[in-house]
DNA sequence: AAACGCCGCAACCGCCGAGGT
DNA sequence: AACCTCGGCGGTTGCGGCGTT
């Protein structure tokens, strides 16, 4: 394990710890404590230099450090903390007890941080980035499940099972601006059902606002934003599978394929989190949807998911992780799910 | 079974700030 | 004020293990 001894100045060994030196090191600071770094690998009878000795001790061989897998509640801990920390690997250590900062840092670029990439998350900002999103992995996961596949349940085929999370309409915007862009007469022949107030925003091709997790400067206009226009846009102007079905034979998973022009298999966010392996029930993912939602302004009319015990908490923008049990679930139900009751109007809130 | 490539992680490197002289 | 030492921190490296071909 870790790096090779590169040299050999001033007649001291580097590379791996050897047993015995962890062994004089141990003896020696039961006995006379660290004290002076400098001056302790001579004291101890070790070729070493007092960094590598401090970094031995800090590192591994502290009797208070925790070793084994991080469990769940560390992993969270680290993310919300790093999404309000950054890199300060100390920092976020000081508040995970027997956990150091290294063991962190690595835990962190060699699973969570891939896992966030993979998942569309950048990792530095903690917001959805579809340009990050793995696209391949969702789509492979979808197709080894055909009952994934549903985009009608995706852009809300039916009225009561309408789905809204960032995440997916990030990717839609993207789709429905890269088929623009392909095939503007297939847009075009689509957007002369909209309205020119509709239509407008779909044109625009605008990226989201930056959903940053942990600020109070929430920006309460951002959820007028062109894709979220144009799904409730493509819930309302007949691309329902009701209404198609009733005058095509198209299904609505055939409408959409046809407006983007390709077969993109869909996933529901909480597919996504089973798929990359990443518990649903992360407040982490709770407080990205809550501000996702705050900006949207949908807590405040959004009904109660038919499929949910519980019902939808109205104060979202509240802090998740101070809440019971219940509330927690709630919030979870939220996360994962958007439902949209079949009487509401949303182009009020447009 | 061998070769290859990827991944995890311990350890090193270089920089920086605090404190002492 | 300038210099030096020390400790801390974040970034990077590269070996060993493991899975895949």
């Amino acid at each position: 394990m870790g790096r090779a001894p590169c040299c050999d100045k001033n007649g001291l060994k580097k590379g791996p710890w050897t047993p015995e030196e962890d062994l004089k090191l141990v003896n020696y600071i039961q006995k006379h404590g660290p004290g002076n770094w400098q001056n302790l690998p001579k004291n101890a009878g070790l070729q070493r230099c007092g960094k590598s000795c401090r970094l031995r001790w800090t590192n591994y061989l502290r009797p208070d450090i925790k070793r084994g897998r991080f469990s769940f509640e560390e992993e969270e801990a680290i993310i919300q903390l790093h999404s309000v920390l950054g890199n300060k690997w100390s920092a976020i250590a000081a508040r995970l007890p027997g956990r150091t900062d290294n063991e962190i840092k690595n835990y962190w670029n060699t699973h969570i941080r891939k896992r966030l990439l993979r998942m569309g998350i950048d990792p530095v900002t903690h917001t959805p980035r579809l340009d990050l999103l793995d696209l391949s992995s969702i789509i492979g996961s979808s197709l080894c499940n055909p009952s994934l596949l549903n985009l009608s349940t995706l852009l809300g085929a039916t009225s009561t099972q309408s789905l809204f999370n960032p995440e997916l309409l990030r990717l839609a915007s993207t789709i429905l601006s890269l088929k623009q862009h392909q095939n503007p007469e297939i847009i075009s022949q689509y957007n002369n059902s909209l309205p020119e107030n509709q239509l407008l925003h779909m044109q625009q091709n605008q990226p989201f606002p930056s959903l940053q997790p942990n600020h109070d400067d929430i920006n309460h206009d951002q959820f007028q934003n062109p894709v979220q226009s144009a799904l409730i846009n493509v819930d309302h102007q007949g691309l329902s599978s009701n209404n198609v079905t009733s005058t095509t034979n198209l299904t609505t998973q055939d409408n959409i394929n046809n407006v983007i022009g390709t077969n993109i298999p869909s996933t529901t966010l909480a597919e996504n989190l089973v798929a990359h392996d990443l518990p649903a029930e992360s407040s982490y993912f709770q407080n990205l949807f809550d501000y996702s939602n705050k900006d949207f302004s949908f807590d405040s009319v959004m009904s109660t998911p038919s499929s949910s015990p519980t019902p939808l908490n109205s104060s979202s923008t509240t802090n998740v992780n101070s809440g019971a049990e219940d509330e927690r679930e709630s919030y979870c139900s939220n996360l994962l799910k958007f439902e949209i009751p079949e009487s509401l109007d949303i182009s009020d809130f447009l």
